[in-house]
RNA sequence: CGCGGGGAGGAGCAACUGGUCGCUCGUCUGGCUCAUAACCAGAAGGUUGCAGGUUCGAAUCCUGCCCCCGCAACCA
């Protein structure tokens, strides 16, 4: 039987446009999403969407003179937008201020407060309103935020509502022992290391008062919820929870295969506080958190100051979807941070996609063509044991090492061509240049099948080049310098 | 002693469970001509930041030091 596979990025704050960062987690989260439902046939649940709450986006929105939903109405969009620039398959985008979303974050609320995780104190100290938290004293540096050492903090005093999050230690540590909950390995050993220097109790509402923008918290008219607690319910508020009316929670968080990505400054927040918020509320931890590296520009990081931002959109529009999925896919780490300059994006632009790729399928298809080869009918890849290597690293969640296995087939046929000289073998020996051919027409009908959950529309290029060999166009023109 | 990541041939990276330093791009030479000035082969180029130590043997382990990057905003 076919499992059912739910997979869900983070939902990025809309009090900016698209980062490039982003478009690498979406696109990570897009080809796992695509491998599993088109590869593997699997049922498959892709969430993404807009956290739309919290004191950034109120002063965002106060700043540009609208209330916040109007802009957060404006903003939302653009993020949606992501999804025909980069091609995505997501099935479900969710919006923090969707009135499900609200109904759900305020239910899982009454949960942990039913559990008796959830108490009122009065809390007096330091608050950091970058990070929107009350900062400990071991966390001060020179009297600031680490985070925020510019901004200084502020003294605050109220009555908030905090979350138990110390009473989940062992549970935490016993959820972290499972080697799948958070790939790489890396991370998870930080996790844990996390949880054994310890957890302090976090708050989780807002005096009213001071941040009206936000969930209301349940039974108190005076208190709204922290941004985060409201946001983590993303991933089960999509899927129906509570009432769970399609059965689509039960399906796929329940019985499916649950997989987040994030990025790797999200470990405290996507395996710590979110698993101990389910636990408290008696749902399912998430089986696996896929953690991805950074994009920086240039060795540094982006920022509009230093002038290097790297926008996602632009590069979609010049060099095309597929040109940038490569590059994230695969010039990028899949785990660790990656360089992305223009230079080397053409760079391998023209080594990987023109050169490679591009030259390949056009020297095989006009050749088979010319020579009057038909592409053998193709069908039952999916079992096929040659492709092995690629199935496992997707497996693992090695998007790099399984396009680097793609690329590495590229390579072999191009020798293959190269040492068999079928161009001039057809002169003396038509069968068996007709053999080769046919060979070559079928490599490359693998390499298109496993472009698939990597460069979707590379892939049905190729396979209908195949097909009209006559209508072949290059794939990817080189890139001048 | 704030935390973390990293220093490898021109560039970007792999090897980091110790045992001939590998790959990609670029460069040079040769081959080929089916193909998007593409493809294939070969070559040049590194005492793996510095100094010690452990070891028969270290890029890989230990110690000290130097340098770069992230940890403010925009932002993942």
């Amino acid at each position: 039987m076919k499992k059912n596979f739910y997979i869900t990025t983070t939902l990025p704050y809309v009090n900016a446009a698209p980062h490039i960062g982003f478009a690498l987690e979406i696109v990570q989260a897009d080809a796992l999403a695509r491998y599993h439902k088109e590869l593997l046939g699997e049922e498959v649940f892709f969430n993404t969407g807009t956290d739309e709450h919290g004191l950034k986006i109120y002063r965002k929105a106060l700043e540009e003179g609208k209330n916040p939903q109007a802009y957060t109405d404006e903003y939302a969009p653009k993020f949606d937008k992501l999804k025909s620039a980069l091609n995505l398959s997501y099935t479900h985008f969710v919006r923090t201020t969707d009135r499900h979303h609200v109904h759900a974050a305020q239910e899982l609320w009454k949960r942990c407060a039913t559990r008796g995780d959830i108490y009122k104190k009065s809390y007096r100290g330091l608050y950091c309103v970058g990070d929107e938290m009350f900062l400990k004293d071991s966390d001060l540096v020179e009297g600031k935020c680490p985070n925020h050492p510019t901004m200084d903090p502020i003294e605050v005093e109220e009555e908030n509502y905090f979350f138990k999050l110390s009473a989940y230690r062992e549970k935490l540590l016993e959820h972290l022992s499972k080697n799948e909950t958070i790939i790489p390995e890396r991370r998870r050993r930080e996790a844990i290391q996390f949880v054994e220097n310890g957890l302090d109790d976090f708050s989780v509402s807002r005096e009213k008062q001071r941040l009206s923008w936000g969930v209301p918290v349940p039974g108190d008219e005076t208190q709204v919820m922290y941004v985060w607690f409201d946001a983590l319910t993303n991933y089960i508020s999509t899927l129906g929870w509570p009432e769970d009316a399609e059965g689509s929670y039960k399906k796929f968080w329940e019985n499916g295969v649950v997989v987040q990505t994030a990025g790797k400054d999200q470990i405290r927040f996507q395996s710590i506080m979110w698993q101990a918020m389910l636990m408290s509320a008696g749902v399912k931890t998430t089986d696996t958190v896929v953690y991805h590296g950074h994009i920086i520009s240039g060795g540094q990081k982006m920022s509009k100051s230093v002038g290097n931002v790297i926008d996602p959109f632009e590069i979609v529009e010049k060099y095309g979807t597929d040109a940038l999925r490569y590059w994230l896919l695969r010039e990028a780490p899949t785990f660790e941070d990656g360089d992305f300059t223009l230079d080397r994006f053409k760079e391998s632009y023209n080594a990987n996609l023109a050169n490679g790729l591009g030259n390949l399928v056009s020297r095989v298809i006009t050749m088979a063509s010319t020579n009057g080869v038909k592409t053998p009918g193709s069908g039952g890849l999916e079992n096929d044991p040659a492709l092995v290597p690629f199935w496992k690293c997707l497996d693992a969640f090695e998007i790099k090492k399984a396009a680097d296995y793609v690329w590495q087939r590229i390579a072999d046929a191009d020798k293959k061509i190269d040492e068999t000289k079928p161009f001039k073998l057809v002169k003396e020996n038509p069968e068996g240049a007709k053999k080769i051919l046919e060979e070559l027409l079928a490599e490359v009908d693998k390499i298109a099948f496993m472009l698939k959950p990597l460069l979707p529309e590379t892939s049905e290029k190729i396979t209908g080049a195949l097909q009209h060999p006559e209508s072949v166009q290059p794939l990817f023109p080189r890139i001048g310098k």
